[in-house]
DNA sequence: TATGTTATTGATTCTCATTATCAATAAAGA
DNA sequence: TCTTTATTGATAATGAGAATCAATAACATA
């Protein structure tokens, strides 16, 4: 394991397109967004960079459809996805007291996901 | 696709098994249980039952470190999941109506996800 | 500023869960 | 029994992410 943590021109980079996400993304659309930027980086480094921002809390990571993806904002996630088209909207959910009480250790932060039929569907179903 | 589904002597075998498992369970856990029978059956054909069950809605999927895992029940889903050292604990959590009013489409399930340190970590850490 | 140490990079390979392929097999209806 | 075709299972393909490792570049310090 390293000892300390070096500032690169790569982490700098990438860090400046981090910002340009305004909802969740995979490490893959990071890579992508430094690709057109004409830097050439390694998506070994994109990889490695989210998984230490992660470990600093400096971003959050969960999964979705099996993959890894981030946020830049701190906030827990809930989600709304359709079983029908497959849609996931955001859903806005500030605390979670009312389960807290069930837990014994500390809550860093949390996901919901709930899965059911979206308003589209259930009127294109009538 | 297939127009009609044919009842087999492999998807009986699997089914029987499927019963064994009173929390959620993986793919490969549920192979190996077969295997144990000494049943031959190949781990496609697990794959693909579970697929088939999961769009039967007579198991509930969802994603868990990578790995898709699989319900018995059509409950849902809570889990707390320490964040040093990995364990994930099952959560009650009955209802969400509070988060219901928010949503416009209908419901199925649902999966509530808290990260954290457990109570355990947190005694070590002191 | 030059030098030595060592964290970081990036091309590449590896891993591992899951899906796709396809010839052989076996349900289920006629 | 015969015919049709869904299913099986061995195996190859896929894809996200981790591991590898020689080359490079930060950073400390002389």
């Amino acid at each position: 394991m390293p000892r300390l943590s070096r500032e690169t021109k790569q982490k700098d980079v990438i860090r400046g397109e981090l910002t340009n996400f305004n909802s969740f993304f995979a490490a893959e659309d990071l890579y992508e967004k430094v690709k057109k930027k004409g830097e050439k980086i390694g998506i070994a480094t994109v990889y490695r960079l989210l998984k230490e921002l992660t470990k600093k809390e400096e971003l959050h990571e969960y999964a979705c459809n099996r993959r890894a993806v981030y946020s830049n904002n701190k906030n827990s996630h809930s989600h709304f996805i359709c079983k029908n088209c497959g849609k996931t909207a955001h859903i806005e959910v500030k605390d979670i007291n009312f389960i807290k009480k069930k837990i014994k250790g500390s809550v860093c932060h949390f996901q919901i996901d709930i899965y059911g039929i979206c308003e589209k569907c259930l009127e294109i179903r009538k």
